[in-house]
DNA sequence: TAATAAAGTTAGATTAATCTAACAGTTCTT
DNA sequence: AAGAACTGTTAGATTAATCTAACTTTATTA
């Protein structure tokens, strides 16, 4: 049985090795940075995970994860999803509340009560930011999706997720009226400043490339991310 | 903040010292008894809870709750029962599933989580096992009740609740076909051995002692359970 | 390539909750 | 009221997860 502590792990593993496209391994202090502790305690723990054949490591090498930590890794986001997505349809939270209350309630292993919730929840694909919920064995199909910075001006997409689920980022997007499912124009995009132009529910605004980068889209005429020339 | 431990200690206080009605308060033993834990650690941990103005204590004295000990135990016993009733009504667990895994839930402390969940449950009087469920303020109203060892030969009564919310116990009442809300006849006591014979669904059985104390009845006719002369 | 910077490890300390073993106080019984 | 039995406390140890400080290894760069 996985405490807290080594389930959070995973977790953050799972996010950084397969979620960020950048790399396959980690090292020590972007693990610690992710995780709020400093290399130190990390240096301990990755060598409990490697005893239990979590993840791979050698002393001053890279972190990776085994296929069984890898899918500890994704029942923990698989049951943090699901409970977002209770929190959101069921009881009337904002999808800036979520994310808070599913950190406690991922760690609750029970597969019965997961997958009760996921059959209550009629097997929800997305969650309230529009991510995949992986399956009961821990596979996700994350849908090919670009970044609104990648759009080229004059081009229209549709938002499909946000990368960023702090409330504070979240409480801004319903601020400036948008949400999951809208459609964008992308009127201006200024080379300079990196400010960019969008147009929604025929209202024209003007976002920063802070915003841009943490909110995904597909294109809105063939609702494809990758591969498209629309 | 308290922590999970900390919490169990004091719901565990509510239920020495005022669900079981013998005395409202307890001592260094009889709660180690009750946690699986060792006296010496109750005694440490009941100095903490002191400190905190959650128990009233003197050395070698008794142990009893002040009035906001009593409040965090009660909302730990509403999130219990909220919970058990969610995933006896809502995730179709059977009421001998449901106790282990409340006693995980019931440690998320989030009042919208908990106060949200009441709502979408349209506000239950009563958990799966028959109990109430403390409301918001930490308040319960117990409705009186008998076990059915007191209920003489020749009455007729109606389960309300189960003491003992073990699977063993709850598994054998509804072995013999038993559930809340049946109306059962006492057909013969036996005073040698403590057998008792009753009578329900028009069928005959035999139960000992062990089943008939862990079984809450009110009298059938008037529904009553104290002063009942019918 | 040698020096410096960055990354990672180890040792020793801390906190919470637990234990065992030994000791201390209280209550019961005759 | 004295001794036994019960009840409760204290001291010292353990485990998990963390920290700081000092040290070691690897990578970068001048």
């Amino acid at each position: 049985m996985l405490s807290f502590t080594e389930e959070n792990y995973l977790k953050k593993l799972v996010q950084l090795t397969i979620f960020d496209e950048e790399s396959s391994e980690v090292g020590v202090n972007k693990l610690a940075l992710g995780l709020n502790v400093k290399p130190a305690t990390v240096s301990d723990m990755v060598r409990k995970l490697k005893e239990k054949s979590f993840v791979n490591y050698q002393k001053y090498g890279k972190i990776s994860l085994t296929a069984s930590g890898k899918k500890e890794g994704m029942m923990v986001i698989r049951r943090h999803r699901l409970w977002e997505t209770f929190l959101y349809e069921k009881l009337d939270f904002s999808w800036d509340e979520v994310h808070q209350l599913a950190e406690e309630l991922e760690h609750i292993h029970s597969a019965k009560l997961i997958n009760g919730l996921d059959r209550f929840l009629a097997f929800p694909e997305f969650d309230p930011h529009g991510d995949a919920i992986p399956n009961e064995d821990g596979q996700i199909k994350i849908p090919f999706r670009r970044t609104l910075t990648e759009i080229k001006s004059g081009k229209r997409c549709k938002i499909v997720a946000v990368k960023d689920n702090s409330s504070e980022f979240l409480q801004y997007v319903d601020k400036i009226g948008l949400k999951i499912q809208d459609e964008i124009l992308i009127v201006n995009k200024e080379e300079f400043d990196s400010l960019t132009t969008i147009e929604s529910h025929g209202k024209q605004m003007v976002v920063s490339l802070k915003f841009t980068d943490n909110i995904f889209v597909i294109c809105a005429k063939c609702s494809k991310a990758k591969e498209c020339n629309c």
